[in-house]
DNA sequence: AGAATAATTTCTGCGGCGTAGAGAATAGTG
DNA sequence: CACTATTCTCTACGCCGCAGAAATTATTCT
């Protein structure tokens, strides 16, 4: 029976969003009591809690036998296909740093991968806990919608601006309609995976 | 009054948190009535826009003749100031990507940076959403509580994982008790500088 | 099997929430 | 002064999370 509500809270979290996410409405969809939802997950925020762990849950298995530095695109890009299936309820893994065992199993893997790399172990915690805050920030950004390509109201707001003041952001004007989502998430994942190349040599 | 209501506001979510802040609360705090505050904002959401943006127009003024790395870490630093002085607020900057001027004027800073830095005018765009997404995902993930040192539960809990399973978590377990916030946030910071320095030197 | 116990689900009710709509007060302008 | 626009207040509605008790269903033990 969780397995079903937190299936279906998923569900209501995308369909409503946000906003018009409740309990109510789960309880709605699985044709239940409220009170037996809270009964499963104690309250709200457990329920978001089982939301964010089921997300996890869904990446699949990596590939070990790959380079690290594969291995690390390839998690990159399942966190970005993950927010990208769920905009909705991706947020919710950034607000739940730990859920479950699932994130253990990850953070296991990203790790192994910067030990491949050579880091030390001083190097690996930081660099684990700066590694997820950027793919996750990268992922919930462009589900959110910032990194997408830039929309007619504000491509007429960028031209509105004062030339003199914002003299850069005007003449990158024929970029911004042209901007592709996935290139910077793409950049920024190359940029750590160098940096940690580099840091890996020198020492 | 939009002000005053502003300042009250972000009052109340760093006193009540993300789940505590209401309208109501607001109104109470300005001792007026609820419907008062909504005339200013049109609804919640306006009323959160705003509070957003009262804290992206809190961070000072650049100082432009510094050189375009030490501008760019100074930025990502005052964002992180930010956050942990507004921990439960500034999360709302990842909901609105764009709140109002304030946001094109740090843009414009943040370009010009690259310009300077001899990016390409695609790869500046590219770069810019892929700065903020990480910045703001790193900031808030400080600010969650996400790059903190373990505390004792976690501590436990990975002491408590199967050791063949986990080799790696387990092995790092005593750095993990010496985890410093700021490392990880000026570690992913420097990644992104020197990909960008790397970058814009190969063309 | 039947009784005792535990696990689940439902019912009822409370106080808080966001906000629509109409009206009252206040400020600004001729 | 009247009049107009801005700002604020009052009332009311439906939805929300959740506490507490009761009812139901499943499990365990003799």
């Amino acid at each position: 029976m969780p397995e079903r509500i937190v299936e279906a809270a998923v569900h209501v979290m995308e369909a409503s969003g946000r906003e018009g996410f409740s309990v109510r409405k789960v309880a709605r969809e699985v044709e239940c009591d409220v009170m037996a939802v809270l009964y499963h997950f104690e309250n709200r925020d457990g329920l978001e809690r089982a939301m964010a762990d089921a997300l996890v849950a869904k990446i699949p298995q990596l590939d070990e036998s790959k380079p690290w530095k594969e291995r690390l695109r390839w998690v990159a890009s399942a966190y970005r296909d993950l927010a990208l299936a769920f905009p909705q309820t991706f947020p919710l893994l950034q607000r739940f740093w730990v859920t479950g065992p699932a994130d253990y199993r990850q953070a296991e893997q990203v790790n192994r991968a910067f030990v491949e790399a050579g880091l030390t172990n001083a190097q690996i915690v930081d660099s684990c806990f700066a590694w997820y805050a950027v793919v996750l920030g990268l992922a919930s950004a462009e589900a959110g919608g910032l990194l997408r390509p830039a929309g007619k109201q504000e491509l007429a707001e960028i031209k509105s601006l004062p030339e003199e003041e914002f003299p850069i952001i005007r003449s990158l004007l024929p970029n911004y309609r042209k901007q592709k989502a996935g290139r910077s998430f793409v950049l920024a994942v190359e940029m750590f995976i160098d940096g940690i190349e580099r840091r890996a040599g020198a020492f």
